[in-house]
DNA sequence: GATTAGCAGTCAATCCGATCGAGTGCCAGC
DNA sequence: GCTGGCACTCGATCGGATTGACTGCTAATC
C-alpha cells in the first residue's frame, strides 16, 4: 500500500526524471527535497511504489524510473497544471491575433504549440459535415471545362474542375447562370451532410439537355463534400523528435511514420475522451497498438457554439513535461475556440 | 593522375559503398569485379584516387569511401542513368493519372517520388506570378463581412475575408455586383504580377463612397498575390530519414529543421541550375552553409509551355543511389510537366 | 509501528590490455 | 606497368578488474 508520502515521492521521481533523464535514487531525493526522513525510509516507500507497478528499476541497482502507470498516476492525481506565464499568454495573443484566413490560423497555431511545448504539435482541420454551404460558384474555364467552387460556413473554399461531356449542349453564359441559380437555391444554408440527396432531387427539375452537365457538377460537389469529410491534420515541430531522440529507446521511425500516416493519429484523437480539465492524455503502451508505445499524446478540443470543431494536441516521448504541456494544449485550444467560435 | 581504370574503380567503390555502407577494400573489388589485374594494382589506382581527393580512408587501414568530390565525379561522368522499369512507369501513370485537383496531384506526386526513391521527396507548388487571373468573386458573408475569392489560371483558388469598415456605406447586392464587375474587367487575363498597379488605378474610377470598401478588397487581393508569391513545398517521406539515420553521422536534426524551414530548401531549388539531363545535383558540403553538409539534393524542373512552374526533388544522405534517384526525379518531373502543362 | 543506521550485494559503466583481422603501403622482381 | 609478398596500422572485440551508485535487508531505536 502506498502511503501519502509515497505519492509525494512518486511526484518528485517523475519531476526529477523528466528533468534529467537519470534514474533517481533515494539519496538524491532526500538531498534535494528533504522530506524530513532518511534515505532508508524513502527506499521503503519506493519499494511500495515498485510493488504497485508505478516505478521500476532499469537494473538491479540503479535509481527508479516512472512506469507508464506511474505517469498515469502523476497525470491523473499528482500533477498541478502550471498556468501559462503572462509572457506566454501574450505570445499566443499576438502570434495568433493577426491571422487572416483559416489555413493561416491553423498554421500559426500549430507552430505556436510546438514552440510552447518543444514537441510535435498537431491541429486538426475543422470537420465540415457540420458546416453549411454558403455559396456555389461556377466559372467557365473553356468551352468544355468548368470550375466548381464550393464555399462553406467556416470560410473554407474548395474548387475542382469538370470536363463537360461532348454530347452535351455547349455551355452559354445564360445556361450557366441558370444552373448556378438552381444550385444555390437548393444548397445554400444546408449542412454539407445533407447535400447528396438534395442534388439527386435537383436533377429531376432541369431540362433533359442540361442533365449531363448537371450530373458532372453534382458528382463533383458530392466528391468535394466527401473528401472534406476525411479530416486532416496540420503538423509542426517534427524536428523536435530528433531532439528527444534519446527518449525513444527503439527508434523515432514509427513516430515519424505515424505523423505521415495521419490516419492513425486522427483515429486516436477521435477516440480520446476529454477529461474534466479539457485535456486528455494517452500514455505509452496505451498506444502500443499504433506503434506509438513509447510516446504520449495530449489532446484538447476546440469548438464553436455549434459544437466540436476539432482537436489540438501534442505528441512526444512518455518522458515529457506533462504539467506544462497540458497547460499549453489547454490554452491554445481555448484560444482557438475563441478565434473560430465567434464567426 | 587517375587512369581510365582508376575511374572504373571509383565507380565500383561508389556502387559498393552505397549498397553496403562498408568501406570497400582492394581485395573485395577484384573478388567481385575481376578487372583482370591483382589487388595490388587496384591499390595503386586507389592511391591515385585518394591523391586526387576522390576517395578517403576512414582510418589508416580500412577500405575507402567516396568523398563528396568522388560522388560529384560519379554523378557527372560515371553514373549511367538507369531507366525506370516498365513497372515503375506503370505505377507513375496509374498513381497520378486519376488525380482531381492541383493539391491532389501534388500530394500524390510527392508520395510517389518518396516511395520510388526511399528518400524525402519535395515538390514545389507552382509559382503564381506567371499565372493569370481567371476570375474574382465577392461573396457577402454578413452585412459587414465579405469573402474575396481569387481564381487563377492554374486552377488555384485563394480566399480571404474582409471586414467592411463601419464608416462605409452598407453593401447592397447592387453595389457588390458593380464592384465585382469592375474588378473582373480590370483584372481578368492579367498576370498576377501586374495586378498591384492596376488595383491602385482602379480606385480613381469608383465613387468616393465606395472607396473604403474597394480599398479593403484590393488590399486583400494584393496580399493574396503576395502570399502566393512565396513558394511552398509539399513534402513526403520524412520517415525515410529515420531509416537512413546511420548515414547522417551528426544527426538528422538539421535535416528535419531544413524540411520544416522550407525557405532554405526553396532557396536551394531556385539556385540550382539544371544540367543537360534535366536534373541537378548538390552534394554534401556543397550545402554545408545550410546545415545540410551531410545531405545531397536532387532537383528537376517541371514546366508548362509558358515556362517553368516549379521544381521536384529528393533529399537524402550523400550516400544515396544517385543513378536510380536521378532517373526517378526526371521521370516524375516529366510526368508532372505533361499533366500540368497541357492545361 | 514507523524510522533509522549500517552493511552486504548487485550491476552498469569504465578502463586496460591482449588479440584478431582487414586492409594498406611499399618494395623488389617480372 | 603489373605483381607477389611482407611489415605495419588501427578499429573492433573480448575478458577481467575496478569503481561507484544504488538497493534490500536486518537489527536497533524512537
Amino acid at each position: 500500500m502506498v502511503s501519502e508520502r509515497g505519492l509525494e515521492v512518486l511526484r518528485v521521481i517523475v519531476q526529477d526524471y523528466v528533468a534529467s533523464r537519470e534514474p533517481v535514487g533515494s539519496k538524491s531525493i532526500v538531498d534535494r527535497y528533504g522530506f524530513g526522513v532518511s534515505a532508508a525510509t524513502i527506499r521503503n516507500d519506493m519499494a511500495a511504489l515498485e510493488e504497485d507497478g508505478l516505478i521500476a528499476a532499469p537494473h538491479t541497482s540503479s535509481g527508479r524510473v516512472p512506469t507508464d502507470k506511474g505517469y498515469r498516476m502523476f497525470v491523473d492525481h499528482l500533477a498541478e497544471i502550471r498556468p501559462m506565464t503572462p509572457a506566454q499568454r501574450q505570445a499566443i495573443q499576438t502570434f495568433l491575433g493577426e491571422s487572416a484566413d483559416l489555413d493561416d490560423v491553423l498554421t500559426r497555431t500549430v507552430r505556436m504549440l510546438s514552440q510552447l511545448t518543444n514537441q510535435v504539435a498537431l491541429v486538426q482541420v475543422p470537420v465540415l459535415p457540420r458546416s453549411r454551404v454558403r455559396h456555389v460558384e461556377l466559372v467557365p474555364l473553356s468551352p468544355t471545362r468548368l470550375l466548381v467552387v464550393l464555399i462553406t460556413d467556416a470560410g473554407h473554399v474548395d474548387q475542382r474542375t469538370v470536363e463537360v461531356p461532348h454530347e452535351a449542349a455547349p455551355l452559354d453564359e445564360e445556361a450557366l447562370a441558370d444552373l448556378r441559380a438552381r444550385l444555390n437555391t437548393v444548397l445554400v444554408g444546408r449542412l454539407l451532410s445533407e447535400t447528396p440527396p438534395l442534388l439527386t432531387d435537383l436533377a429531376a427539375t432541369v431540362p433533359p439537355a442540361r442533365r449531363p452537365v448537371l450530373e458532372r457538377v453534382t458528382d463533383v460537389i458530392a466528391a468535394q463534400v466527401d473528401d472534406r469529410r476525411q479530416d486532416r491534420l496540420v503538423i509542426s515541430g517534427a524536428a523536435n523528435l530528433a531532439r528527444t531522440e534519446k527518449d525513444f529507446p527503439g527508434s523515432i521511425l514509427p513516430v515519424l511514420e505515424a505523423i505521415e500516416e495521419q490516419v492513425v493519429l486522427l483515429r486516436l484523437f477521435s477516440e480520446m475522451e476529454l477529461d474534466s480539465r479539457g485535456v486528455s492524455v494517452s500514455i505509452g503502451r496505451e498506444n502500443a497498438s499504433l506503434g506509438l508505445g513509447e510516446a504520449s499524446i495530449l489532446a484538447g478540443g476546440y469548438r464553436s457554439p455549434a459544437g466540436t470543431l476539432g482537436h489540438v494536441g501534442v505528441l512526444g516521448p512518455t518522458r515529457m513535461d506533462y504539467s506544462g504541456n497540458i497547460a499549453a494544449v489547454r490554452a491554445v485550444a481555448r484560444y482557438l475556440s475563441k478565434l473560430l467560435g465567434d464567426d
